[in-house]
RNA sequence: CGAGAAGUAGCACAAUUUGGCAGUGCACUUGGUUUGGGACCAAGGGGUUGCAGGUUCAAAUCCUGUCUUCUCGACCA
């Protein structure tokens, strides 16, 4: 039997409508009246709830600290890194009055808090034995995009960034990695995102950074989404900034420093990565409710020592008491994502059975009515709904990746959707050539495997670097 | 930001062309009957037609501006 649901758009017949559908029909989000900041309601906060408390733990056991930096940044402090201050001032949001006066100095609405940390650092830091400062913060950010998508592009940002300060350039480079890493891992066995990790090139990287790095993972419809950034900036703003520290051997030295970042746009790839016609589909690490349970007639004993069973487990579930119809609640199961079902019915208990149904693929398990057998499933399933999400993802995503050592091949595959893997002569014409004539940018130099000795598929001279292409949400 | 489309109840839409009582389905409330894939009957509640101004005896409808959403481009650390 064909399912779908009558709410939602078909992911096949539009990808965006679908999209804007799902967040709908799930209850993720709302519009606001005001252009790209959205109202994040209580199922789509709840995955953010559980995406903080994993990314804040592995903050912790890295070293890592949280504070609360300040909003506004007065114009002048803007102004002190170069490169910076190009890279983000076409998208920056002003503050010129307060009540009714006009200010002194205008200030503008942290698009991210690099000089914020820094003109504190300048104050703390004096020595080697305050370094290493590893700071976190949870906030908003905004950026004044011209284009926005709920999760994907706003203009105001639920995020978290990361910025640290290091006595030697080894250690901050290997905090720029070890970041990355951290990321990288979290999408992979939380979210069930295959990503492919990498160095941004010159073109591409983060205004006033001496290196970006880059979490580039591939939508349902071969679309890259980048979901998440770290960047080593040497000592560029510790110049700027004229921050200094004095080391072990008497010599006044500049520390090295790094950032890192991921926000909710991660929300925007898990629904563009896994969800269907019939609405979300969740990890169930990530799921906020992980079982569904509906109960069918009078089960309502049974139904009990189940969630007793269940919140012993610390299984977070949803019975859905509602007198709705059970294909009713059936299909908003579906539509939240939980990733498993329970349906209890007393036609089943006559004959001493439960039904689970997987909301990955649908597959309905009827096993015996014994409470420590349907919840030793519940957690078997779990893992397996875990693990096949990712390998799904995974399979797709490679179906759609494209290897191109002439240019000639690289026509061949730039109609299609995804990612074309390049021989780069590191020439940023030829990266901008690609961009100009067939509307792909650069994703990323793939981490460690980023030499390459053939020649560059664009120009054929001699290459460097490998280098992915993709068209970018 | 440029080009285009749209905005009417929580959602999907009709009424706009040709100005004349604000409508339908789903959702919601109450009562009842139901319950294994989006139940049924009955009775209800919910609207300054995105906002502001203009034309007119009269505006959801015509005009101007503006905001928001969507599509395509440009932009996008």
């Amino acid at each position: 039997m064909e399912k779908n649901n009558k709410n939602i758009t078909s992911r096949g017949v539009d990808f965006s409508a679908w999209y804007n559908d799902v967040i709908r029909e799930a209850d993720l989000i709302d519009y606001s009246s005001v252009k790209g900041s959205m109202i994040i309601r209580p199922y789509g906060y709840a995955i953010w709830e559980n995406i903080v408390a994993v990314l804040d733990k592995k903050f912790k056991e890295t070293g890592h600290v949280n504070v609360q930096m300040p909003m506004f940044i007065p114009e002048s402090l803007f102004n002190i890194e170069k490169e910076h201050v190009e890279g983000f001032a076409p998208e920056v949001a002003w503050v010129t009055h307060g009540g009714d006066e006009k200010l002194e100095e205008r200030m503008l609405v942290r698009p991210t808090s690099e000089v914020l940390f820094c003109d504190h650092y300048k104050k703390i830091i004096k020595s080697y034995r305050d370094l290493p400062l590893l700071y976190n913060q949870w906030c908003t950010i905004v950026r004044w995009e011209k284009t926005t998508r709920p999760f994907l592009r706003s203009r105001e940002i639920l995020w978290q960034e990361g910025h640290t300060m290091h006595a030697t350039e080894k250690e901050a480079r290997f905090e720029t990695l070890q970041m990355l890493d951290v990321y990288t891992k979290f999408q992979k066995h939380y979210l069930a995102i295959p990503v492919i990790t990498g160095r941004k090139t010159e073109k591409e990287k983060f205004a006033g950074a001496e290196e970006t790095y880059t979490v580039e993972a591939m939508m349902y419809d071969g679309i890259a989404l980048q979901n998440g950034t770290t960047h080593y900036f040497g000592t560029g703003f510790a110049e700027a900034f004229d921050i200094k520290f004095l080391d072990k051997d008497h010599v006044l030295k500049r520390p090295y420093q790094t950032s890192w970042g991921v926000s909710t746009r991660m929300i925007g790839g898990l629904i563009m990565v896994h969800s269907d016609d019939l609405g979300l589909v969740l990890p169930p690490k990530i799921a906020p409710i992980k079982v569904g349970i509906v109960p069918i007639g009078d089960v309502n004993n049974i139904v009990g020592n189940i969630e007793n069973k269940l919140k012993e487990k610390d299984i977070s579930f949803y019975t859905d008491n509602t007198d709705k119809s059970p294909g009713f609640k059936f299909a908003e199961a579906e539509v939240k994502g939980y990733p498993l079902r329970l349906e209890i019915g007393a036609r089943d208990l006559k004959e001493n059975k439960v039904t689970i149904v997987r909301r990955d693929t649908l597959e309905k398990i009827v096993i015996i009515n014994d409470i420590d057998k349907i919840v030793s499933k519940i957690q078997d399933l779990l893992i397996l709904v875990q693990e096949n999400l990712y390998n799904q993802a995974e399979i797709r995503r490679n179906t759609m990746m494209y290897k191109a050592n002439t240019i000639a091949e690289f026509k061949e595959y730039v109609n299609r959707s995804g990612f074309i893997l390049t021989s780069w002569c590191g020439n940023q014409e030829c990266e901008i050539h690609v961009k100009e004539k067939y509307g792909l940018k650069s994703r990323c130099m793939p981490l460690n495997d980023e030499a390459s000795d053939k020649p560059c598929t664009i120009c054929g001279k001699p290459g460097k670097h490998k280098l992915y292409y993709g068209k970018q949400y």
